[in-house]
DNA sequence: TGAAATGTTGGGGCG
DNA sequence: ACGCCCCAACATTTC
């Protein structure tokens, strides 16, 4: 019998569609997960994200075993954990889809290092990106800044999605014999206390969940994408971001089954999205917690520690602001729309670095990426790549009468205002007495009083970017000190 | 993947 | 019939 080969699952959970485990095909397969909390830099996966991988684990697990396989799950560090397995296992190589993140990037140097340096041989492999992403510059030889020209390219590089990915493997080679595995409760991944009752309701993890989500969504809804995807208030978007973030379907899977559905375009558009935060991260690894733009270091963020905690709770007054930030603490997602605002809120109304907002999303998502999650509040706060200009700055009533124009996004998250009418919901501190005595709501008692007014704050958001641009004026026009 | 301020136009009320 | 004003509706500019 071959040398088995060791398939590292890093954020792949899929059997389908999946590089590392079909090159490996031929051999025994010895599929690994290696749960390394330390490697992750300052980014230690939160609650949700936690949640998440535990029950996707254990569905990656069981689709194993249904082909004959399973997963060796392990902790400790990844080096010495694979290197311990291809001495006790007798493995000739390890094979693995390459995740974007620097942290897990230079891990992975690492391990091919160490594995190399005993004679095993490392396959990689680009199998969480679409074909031609990684690797792609524009024309002068450096990374895109830009989408558009991006996704110009990338997609002249697209060539071959019309291939279809593969399914996955009908069974999977066991080894001669199966190393130990950590049980996965042992992990600590699942929640101790039961916060997660809104996690349970809300998602099934797993690559079948993953698959029957884009099925149905392709099937029922991509026709109206175009018109309802900023709608929080219907079933406008595919919600797949968690399954593509564990790898439990791959960018190459969605683009295939849908790039000859009809008005499929500005679905697989978001995709590119995905593609162009991960192309930014590997090029600007700094991104994650500093400013792509180096300028905005000068910008005069405040700290705000009661306002922030009111954003965090869904009480800051704003009811569409709030009826997101619920809709995220209790089901570990928020509707893309509603993100922008929110986002827009907390760095240009309150002022708060956005720094502080990307770090309670990783908390709390279960979609939480780094790519994305950085790139948006980069994105949003004005100081990332092809950024929303700072002037952009979102009302928060205009938007939820825009969007949510009935009313029914806020009246299911933000329950103490569910009596309001339409016309004032978005807006109850205008609504005559009379209409909030009616519905029940006592502003500053049942329902918080604004914790702040749109028109002053975003004055207040307008001077600080003047105040950058002066600075950054400012800057220039002193010359460096020399030496 | 905004919003507000400002400018323009055209209909209708009215002296 | 005319000029004037008001203002809604739309377009443009500015932040």
């Amino acid at each position: 019998m071959a040398d088995p080969v060791i398939v590292w699952f890093r954020r792949d959970l899929r059997l389908a569609d999946n590089s590392a485990l079909e090159s490996a095909s031929g051999a025994p397969v010895l599929p690994v997960f290696v749960w390394a909390l330390s490697e992750e830099g300052d980014w230690t996966p939160g609650g949700a994200s936690r949640w998440w991988l535990h029950r996707s684990l254990a569905a990656l697990d069981a689709d194993m075993r249904a082909r004959g396989s399973r997963l060796i799950v392990r902790s400790g560090s990844s080096a010495d954990t694979l290197t311990a397995l291809v001495r006790e296992t007798g493995a000739g190589a390890v094979h693995w889809n390459r995740r974007c993140e620097p942290a897990a990037a230079a891990q992975e140097d690492e391990v091919a290092r160490a594995l190399a340096g005993m004679g095993c041989r490392v396959r990689t492999f680009d199998g969480s990106d679409l074909s031609g992403s990684t690797g792609l510059l524009n024309a002068s030889g450096r990374p895109f800044q830009v989408f558009t020209p991006f996704y110009r390219a990338l997609s002249a590089r697209l060539t071959d999605e019309g291939i279809a990915p593969s399914g996955g493997p009908p069974a999977l080679a066991p080894p001669a014999e199966w190393p130990s595995s950590e049980p996965l409760d042992s992990l600590g991944q699942r929640p101790v206390a039961a916060w997660d009752a809104g996690l349970r309701a809300t998602w099934t993890p797993g690559e079948q969940g993953a698959q029957s989500d884009l099925d149905r969504f392709l099937a029922e809804r991509i026709g109206t994408y175009a018109a309802m995807r900023d709608r929080p208030d219907t079933e406008g978007v595919s919600r797949l971001s968690p399954h593509l973030h564990f790898g439990e379907i791959g960018p190459r899977q969605i683009w295939h089954a849908a790039q000859n559905v009809p008005g499929s375009e500005p679905f697989l558009r978001q995709l590119v999205w995905r593609e162009f935060s991960r192309h930014l991260l590997r090029h600007f690894p700094h991104t994650a917690s500093e400013p792509l733009r180096p300028e905005f270091a000068a910008f005069p963020w405040r700290t705000d520690p009661a306002a922030l905690r009111a954003w965090r709770r869904g009480m800051t007054g704003y009811p569409i602001v709030d009826a997101g930030m619920r809709q995220l603490r209790r089901t570990g997602w928020m509707h893309n729309r509603v993100r922008m605002l929110v986002a827009s809120f907390l760095t240009k109304d309150l002022l708060i670095p956005w720094q502080e907002g990307a770090r309670w999303f990783w908390d709390t998502l279960v979609d939480a990426d780094l790519a994305n999650n950085t790139q948006g509040w980069q994105w949003t706060a004005g100081c990332g790549a092809d950024a929303s200009p700072y002037f952009r700055i979102f009302n928060p009533v205009i938007q939820g009468m825009r969007f949510d124009p009935d009313g029914a996004y806020v009246r299911q998250w933000v329950p103490e205002l569910a009596k309001i009418p339409a016309e004032w919901i978005h807006r109850p501190w205008e609504a005559p007495d009379r209409v909030l005595a009616e519905a029940g709501v006592r502003l500053g008692e049942t329902y918080p009083a604004r914790i702040v007014d749109h028109a002053e704050a975003r004055e207040a958001a307008l001077a600080a970017y003047a105040q950058l641009r002066r600075a950054a004026q400012c800057g220039k026009q002193i010359p460096p000190s020399s030496g």
